[in-house]
DNA sequence: AGCTATTCATAATG
DNA sequence: TCATTATGAATAGCT
């Protein structure tokens, strides 16, 4: 039914196979809502293009769900059930693997450790050593950049107190040539002297942002 | 398509309706399975006659389920009843419960703790240092133990070997009387006078339960 | 998207 | 129910 006949197999244009699943997609909807309506059938229809795409037709006054549970009743193939026991043993699964870590858990905090075989009980000591270790390090790094962090502040106090006298040392000046017209232009000048950097900003301006 | 043009509408002579039903229902199930196999497409079908009965169709490689379970997510109707969603529910309760032990556990055991925070981390390391104690106090409990069943297996050696000699005493004074038919009796004296605990038998019958 | 030559589905019939 | 067949519907290939 077309301008030839076709094999009924995958076609390789994507951009035909596109145009072809619209058509006869639609070609088949039609057809249900037909037959629903000729014979008084009830119909369940989705369908999902390769792209992922989904359709659906279901004949009225019905749903969906009505049918699948018709569907399950007659198929005997336990529609709900299989989903529901497959949640469920999941379920099972999970809590398991939940309850090993919390006695993993538990034993690394020292408690229920009363009952442990030896050899368990040497395993987990390591266990905690190489943590206690591990964070005993990064401890240090920590301190080691706080010390850091307090020269750098200290060399930062020294620099504002000596930027702080010298410009005491300007007003000063300016205060002992106060009755001489030229005064102003003279501090005018004397700002623009000053490198940017000295006029009270912190040398560095993200000393906090790791802690 | 057909001798003549049919409206849609329901066929009102029941055994045209049931043969037309027949012919329609192979129709749709036939396209049904071109459209998968020319347009990688994926079907569920199912088609309730009037009388009940059912027939299905789904792309292979698939079952109704996974494709329903498919519509369900696109579609966001709720084919799963309650009991299904909270099954769900408890599937992702559960997941993030998991996934927090994990965590938990990786910083106990010094993994994954570069970007902690300094107040989480003397948090862990707290942890670490009780936990180190209790298996630490274990050690030395069982390590004690180790010693005091050494002591006890030693008094227990010293026993016997008293015994042994206290056998070998009388061994040595039958021999010397070996031609006196009064010996037999004798022995079986000196064995009905040891004291039950003195033969052989060890003092703590239970000294490796623990181990 | 449309169009149309073809093929296909199927209504009527036996 | 099954086979046949005339006929309308669906659609493949083009534009």
């Amino acid at each position: 039914m077309g301008r030839g006949k076709i094999e009924i197999k995958r076609i390789e244009n994507s951009s035909n196979r596109q145009v072809t699943y619209s058509k006869r997609r639609s070609g088949i909807i039609k057809k249900a809502k037909e037959i629903t309506v000729l014979c008084d059938a009830q119909v369940s229809l989705v369908i999902f293009a390769s792209s992922g795409r989904m359709h659906e037709f279901c004949s009225p006054s019905t749903t969906v769900v009505d049918l699948l549970d018709k569907y399950h009743k007659q198929s005997g193939k336990r529609l709900w059930d299989a989903k529901h026991e497959h949640l469920s043993n999941e379920i099972d699964r999970i809590k398991k693997e939940n309850d090993s870590l919390q006695i993993e858990l538990r034993h690394l905090k020292g408690q229920d450790i009363l009952s442990l075989p030896h050899k368990e009980l040497m395993a987990i000591e390591e266990a905690l050593d190489t943590g206690l270790a591990a964070v005993r390090k990064k401890q240090m790094e920590f301190h080691s950049m706080l010390e850091q962090n307090e020269k750098i502040l200290d060399e930062e106090f020294k620099h504002l107190q000596f930027v702080l006298q010298q410009q005491e040392m300007a007003m000063e000046e300016n205060a002992m040539e106060m009755e001489n017209a030229y005064h102003q232009q003279r501090v005018r000048d004397y700002n623009s002297q000053v490198p940017f950097t000295f006029r009270f900003l912190p040398i560095q301006p993200n000393l906090q942002e790791r802690m």
